[in-house]
DNA sequence: AGCTGGTCTTGATTTAGATCAAGTCCGGCA
DNA sequence: TGCCGGACTTGATCTAAATCAAGACCAGCT
């Protein structure tokens, strides 16, 4: 897909016109990294920030003693690391990496600010996806500090069950979208631990199949989850 | 305190004109809470964000269960709620109250938006500022998920030691700006496991009478909390 | 084919922290 | 003065998840 295509559909820029889409495409560069391999490490200048085109990318962290925590773990469509290349310090908190073969553009740190500096519509923007990512932040503390492993994996499993079609009346399917491994960092959770509460999910109708998991009883799954049904992208 | 220098002291503001700063003190109104006052409700309309000049706001959220997580305590000088201005849904995601006697200036958010579009330089520092929050967020993301209580306790009583100028050669002391109970809870931890955590903490020279906290043995600590000694106020 | 290394599962045991329960301490106030 | 309620502590017990350990399963490779 071109450059420009993506910046377009990104929400960042959904609304600018097609004359500035294209000189700032004109600065971007298109990467493709494969899996496993690192985009940035942390305190790397941040001299620019990504919109996925395919794959997945996790921003992550190695505590002391090499245990990783992961932050977040972005898809196609979504931009990541905005808020580093405005911080004070100018480098990137965190480290990123491929969890699956990516496809990604650049936006350049110098190019954007200057854009901003011009257009002021372009920063209430930027300023209005940066509040919804904190507000993601937010929610996902909230989630792992008040939730059990088996209600964040439900929860998890709904929030992805758009992926796939449904396949019989009111059942759905989720291809995972990358490795059980991390999606268990990710929601925190230690493999085994993972492992067991997946299978604490067939009362809800949860039943695993290497990277597909049907669940035949959504609605069960999501009362047990406290996740509002309405938030269910299927 | 004047409203002006309220404003021209937050690092948000701290670069404007005289001029600016006036006409925006101009718009500002300055509301005091006594503790355990609320503030907003989540799900407020976010007509304006806030700068406090003393006392502390804690922000949280209430699940269904009717447990209450504490998404973050500001205090003297913190602004907070910048990004529920600026977020699509123009609506507080959590909820705020005094935990002390609060005095803080109230920044609307029509006149603050205005200012925005005519100056990109607010946005820059707008930018900056929500950028350093998310970077705090991700922080207490971290630390809730891969420390323990009396790790997150002793990294909380160093984050606040410079409020109180250490007695003795080495050693510190620490005034605890609010409740155990707030800390507790700020910290994700119960009560009861608060009160024994903070006792196991006493090999490293912490020694707790009512509010106030002595450290003797700071670098000990610091140490075992895995903080980093250069990151401490004092 | 058979080996190898990674992913995932299953089982036994341990542990940090929650929960339940009972008190102490202290400040406000009638 | 004595009572009340909220903050805090201490103890006994329970439990979710981590840890330790072993094996199953699968894909890629030589």
């Amino acid at each position: 897909m071109g450059i420009v295509r993506t910046i377009r559909q990104s929400p960042l820029f959904q609304s600018i016109e097609n004359e500035t889409a294209e000189s700032l495409a004109a600065h971007c560069r298109q990467r493709k990294l494969d899996k496993a391999r690192e985009l940035f490490a942390m305190g790397d200048e941040a001299n620019a920030f990504f919109i996925i085109q395919k794959g997945w990318i996790k921003l992550y962290r190695i505590s002391k003693d090499g245990e990783e925590t992961i932050i977040h773990v972005f898809g196609p469509g979504e931009s990541f690391a905005e808020a580093a290349v405005f911080s004070d310090r100018k480098m990137y908190p965190v480290n990123a990496q491929a969890v699956e073969d990516v496809e990604l553009v650049e936006i350049p740190r110098n190019y954007f600010i200057k854009k901003i500096e011009e257009d002021s519509r372009f920063a209430l923007r930027m300023l209005g996806a940066i509040a919804a990512r904190q507000h993601y932040l937010v929610q996902q503390l909230e989630q792992v500090t008040n939730r059990t492993a088996p209600q964040r994996i439900g929860a998890f499993l709904l929030r992805f069950c758009q992926k796939e079609p449904g396949t019989k009346e009111g059942s759905l399917t989720v291809h995972l979208p990358y490795d059980k491994l991390i999606i268990s960092r990710r929601l925190n959770i230690k493999a085994e631990t993972f492992s067991r509460a997946l299978t604490k999910l067939t009362p809800y109708g949860v039943e695993a199949d290497g990277r597909s998991v049907t669940i035949s009883n959504p609605k069960a799954l999501a009362e047990f989850c406290e996740v509002d049904f309405k938030d269910i992208p299927c």
